[in-house]
RNA sequence: GGAGGGAUACCCAAGUGGCCAAAGGGGGCAGACUGUAAAUCUGUUGGCUAUCGCCUUCGAUGGUUCGAAUCCAUCUCCCUCCA
């Protein structure tokens, strides 16, 4: 089976370029492939996530991946957010960014003896002459044709900047460069990408006078289409500071019924055969194959001991068995006894506010050792400190211990 | 450069001198139901105190007024049309 069966089959691709001939060369060559990355924050999130696991499997199967890191891009800023204008981003703040990105793809990706890349485009855009460019980049364009690319049409109608308009050539160039060095034939990326894929093909067919090829993977999205690692306080990170181990195992382990086929196909390893059968679990029983999905996925992430944890975790808290350990905790000093419960939820920032501290209470949202705090005006009592720590529910899912300092 | 329109809470959006901490919807949170799911229903959704109440918020600054999201002036940003 080659690798093209197996993206194929687990339905990551929307749209190919070329396939049969994509198929054939997959087969017969080694080929360098890259995908795209915005180093615009200090993490990588579930987004990218897809992309990374396409690369590794395109790297199981022989293939180089480049990392292209959009430094140079991202030193342009890109004024299309509404109020804030995406801020541009310093040399240093590009690099640190890049530098996490490595770190968190080297769990899937392997980087040693050059069986992968990480390049930046700034190595080539930033000492670009405007000219120059214009000459040998810019007469390959036809605006028209540019105009009626899908990305720009909807665009069209907002407002479109110039700076914007550029991105199309920008991002094609990187494709041509891309290939003149590392002999790279084929860009993947979101299916937004598209146009600018092709108009990298087209680019490298007029200079370089050689074939290229691109390919787009599927939106990671929900059954109610919305982007799949997104939620109310932004996206779910890979950087274990920023989501923790158990509150990622948590994003999946509560993951919709119907998206669980989709995200075992898409996020894991494990077999078709197996991730079919889990995906047509049916009631109750699905709740295995979010077990399965979570376990999976985590350990991807943060590695099998991680993992392991946070199904710990999980396992006491709503399964009643096992240790609390591996609860996430916060440390409180020693003096909140005879404190009042909000102030020191407040404190240990559980609650962000008293206000909502006392709604939550009000409305019987509010659990210490799984006895619901019937009043705002509760202490810190002795009998609620068990094994030097007191165990916080809030609403029906969310734990918190808060470990006593000694 | 000229003409016009706009900026309201997490988002959309009403409000055009006091009854405005600000309608409605979405989203969020909590409760019921459940399977740590979905759907549905109910409540809630600036902060501080919880008792009356107090404080901050309607792009920014200044002004008019007993009183301003609302009126006036200046400024900033966005959009549309014309050049």
């Amino acid at each position: 089976m080659s690798v093209l069966d197996v993206l194929q089959e687990r339905g990551y691709i929307q749209q190919m370029t070329h396939e049969e001939e994509i198929r054939e060369l997959l087969e017969k060559e080694k080929i360098t492939f890259y995908i795209g990355f915005d180093p615009t924050a200090d993490s990588l999130h579930v987004g990218h996530f897809l992309q990374i696991m396409v690369m590794s499997h395109m790297q199981k199967a022989g293939h180089r991946p480049i990392v292209l890191i959009g430094g140079g891009t991202a030193m342009v800023g890109d004024p299309s957010g509404r109020t804030d204008m995406r801020k541009m981003l310093t040399k240093e703040e590009i690099d640190r960014n890049a530098e996490a990105f490595k770190k968190q793809m080297q769990r899937l990706i392997d980087f040693s003896n050059g069986k992968a890349i990480m390049a930046n485009n700034a190595d080539w855009l930033l000492n670009l002459n405007y000219i120059e460019f214009l000459r040998d980049i810019g007469v390959h364009f036809s605006v028209n044709r540019m105009l009626t690319a899908e990305c720009f049409k909807s665009r069209l109608e907002r407002g479109l900047s110039f700076l914007e308009f550029n991105y199309m050539l920008m991002q094609a160039y990187d494709f041509l460069e891309l290939n003149r060095r590392y002999n790279c034939v084929m860009q993947m990326g979101g299916d937004d990408q598209w146009s600018n894929i092709i108009a990298g093909i087209e680019l490298i067919r007029k200079k370089e006078g050689k074939q290229a090829y691109g390919m787009t993977f599927t939106l990671l999205t929900t059954s109610e289409g919305k982007k799949m690692g997104k939620t109310q306080k932004g996206a779910v990170w890979l950087d274990p500071n920023k989501t923790s181990p158990y509150e990622f195992y948590q994003y999946w382990r509560n993951i919709a019924d119907a998206d669980v086929e989709k995200a075992l196909a898409l996020l894991t390893f494990l077999p078709m055969d197996e991730v079919r059968r889990l995906g047509a679990l049916k009631d109750k029983e699905i709740n295995e194959a979010k077990k399965i999905l979570a376990y999976e996925v985590t350990k991807l992430i943060h590695g099998e001991e991680e993992a392991i944890k946070a199904q710990k975790a999980a396992e006491a808290l709503f399964e009643s068995g096992g240790d609390l350990d591996n609860v996430p905790s916060v440390t409180v000093s020693s003096d909140v006894l005879g404190k009042k419960i909000l102030d020191v939820l407040f404190e240990a920032k559980i609650i962000p506010s008293k206000s909502e501290g006392r709604r939550l209470v009000q409305q019987g949202g509010l659990y210490i050792n799984n006895e619901k705090v019937e009043s705002i005006d509760e202490y810190i009592k002795d009998d609620m400190i068990k094994d030097n720590s007191i165990l916080i529910r809030k609403g029906k899912k969310e734990y918190h211990r808060l470990v006593i300092k000694e």
